[in-house]
DNA sequence: GATGAATGAGTCTTCATTCAT
DNA sequence: GATGAATGAAGACTCATTCAT
């Protein structure tokens, strides 16, 4: 009886963070992170104002497990998507993982824009420091990794060429998306492809 | 005589912006941008607090005008450098000019912090648009778009190329330098060399 | 012209930190100093937030001035009244003076409460460092310690045991005023001035 | 059976606010009374939040039992100290006893810092009105009285000398030992105790 | 053109207290 | 009796911007 009391208590908590989570969201996607208030939060979130201290310490926490909860649900189901395909070239694999991601994100402006302007690789980082919590990320990096490794590919050199491959993407998918500098997503997606394939070949 | 007096009175208008202007630049590389607050800035250039906004709209105006004198200044040093060399071959060339840029904000930190998260292509838009203002820019950028251009590349292709070689430098240039991600711009640096001839190979 | 204007700004300047002063005098013997917010004392004073914040550093910083400025008032009067009587021995001048505070206080029983949980001798040593200030209370001081001087009392000794009779005279007005508490302060004064004599006498 | 349980529980609570008066104090000395919350004192006691109002009306509350329980404590070694030494002069036992506290004082100069602020001798006559659980407090005030009396005080007299000297002495001792305000304690002792004395002659 | 006093909305944060479990 | 999640009022302080002089 105690369990089921302190697993309702618990689930409680739970529900509250959610609330606080999504109200967070929508409000840091609609009106931007910073004009959005902890006020706006816990309003739209229905709790009291010292509730959203009893979950995260400020603003900018919550911000971070916003941007890690978002990326590694992308990952996760570019992930999938690469597995349920099946290719046997590695490079098709790695092109195909980011064009989900590119559609992800020509379907979710907000959270691009959102997204890149808070994006620090200290937080991934960390990400990958609790696999448990972040499997999704860990298990796309460590695919990604093997995949490279198989080819031929220098660990030292591993790491690097993955780093670029990932931080051009993230640029290209801003820059086009957002401002559509220096053209359209849809126009540099070919080069972008290609720039993939000549970084990846040995 | 009233020409004479107007010129005073303008050269005069100069100055000043020019206090506020490096006013701003030291607090923000100092301090920060958003722990500079338009008090200190006209603090330190002797000013009152209503003149700011006779020369400047807000504290984002300031530091666009900031990031692009510097980034103007810079890449004037960079186009100078690889004039001065007289390399052959255009590959030769970006890298040589790239590589300026790096050592450049190897030694400027701080700059390199204020000018990554505030950066926007807009803001060079808007720059090529005014080519008496900001010709180093339009000067470079048309440099290495005629080396290319003579290489064969497609009129289409090349502005994308280019486009992408500049922000994945960028963005290697921030991570390496700030916050050693993922190694020291040392290690980084024949990786992302490397991968640049690749992107500018035919 | 340009004075004129200037010493009209200065004046309204001293106005409104008189508002501010007058108002939070006014709150804190009224319904205490924890009790009161800025927010009472900007609304009573009829400014805005930000103005109290121009010429005080915080609640603290008003408290002590007012500390200061009333202390220092009660001194100046009781030093005329000392002077007024012209008595020739310094022990009965030393009681007259402490008579005055006493019945000063019998009278502002709020100011009484707030002062005396507040204050601090740091306090009166400042004031004694800016004599152009607080000049009653250099006075005061220099007027009874040259009495004491004259008397053989040892230099060592005077100021020792000066702070005493003030400090023994500060806690009986509280402690009867307030709390009436061993007895009213009328039942008390026979025998606290008794005690300074015994103090004072070599 | 019944009993034996009521007795366990009775102890059980006696030790629960055992341990909420404990990490009370060593907050209070540590961090000021200000400064320590509520859920300070409970996570150190390692109960809960709604435990601490179970056997505490507020934080004020514990404070004023606090002190009391302290001041108790110090009172009654210094009692048994002049107890033990048998002076056979009155004015001897009463210097004695003030010499006793001021060193206790001089090594517990946080719980000298917060006594002193929170000090009410309306807390000393509630305590006096319990003899029972503050005997030692009752004892050493009729032990001074007693003496004075046999001296030939007047009744009247002897509360309000008694008190001065208390006070007196309380003043000199948070003053010297917390601020060094006018001199340090050891400075301050001689003229102090000279103080008492002729304070305490007929 | 220049000044700088005044504004007041906006923001985060703390914490004593309650009450459902 | 005990718990601790939830509350939400209360509070201090900041700062970009305006405008009368």
């Amino acid at each position: 009886m105690s369990k089921e009391k302190n697993s309702k208590i618990h689930e409680n908590k739970i529900i509250k963070r959610n609330k606080l989570f999504d109200a967070a969201y929508d409000l840091f996607i609609t009106k931007g992170f910073t004009s959005t208030a902890i006020d706006d939060i816990v309003k739209k979130a229905g709790v009291a104002k010292g509730t959203f201290y009893l979950y995260f310490k400020d603003k900018y926490d919550i911000m971070d497990h916003l941007i890690l909860s978002k990326s590694s649900s992308v990952i996760k189901e570019a992930l999938q998507k690469i597995k349920d395909e099946n290719y046997d070239n590695y490079i098709d694999r790695v092109i195909s993982f980011t064009d989900y991601i590119v559609e992800y994100f020509k379907n979710n402006k907000m959270l691009l824009k959102i997204i890149h302007k808070n994006l620090s690789f200290g937080l991934f980082r960390k990400a990958l420091q609790k696999p448990e919590e972040y499997k999704e990320m860990k298990e796309a990096a460590d695919l990604l990794l093997s995949s490279l490794k198989k080819e031929g590919f220098s660990n030292d050199r591993i790491e690097k060429v993955l780093f670029m491959v990932i931080e051009l993407t993230g640029s290209v998918i801003y820059s086009s998306i957002i401002l559509e500098e220096p053209d359209t997503i849809e126009n540099m997606k070919p080069v972008l492809f290609m720039m993939i394939k000549k970084m990846l070949t040995i």
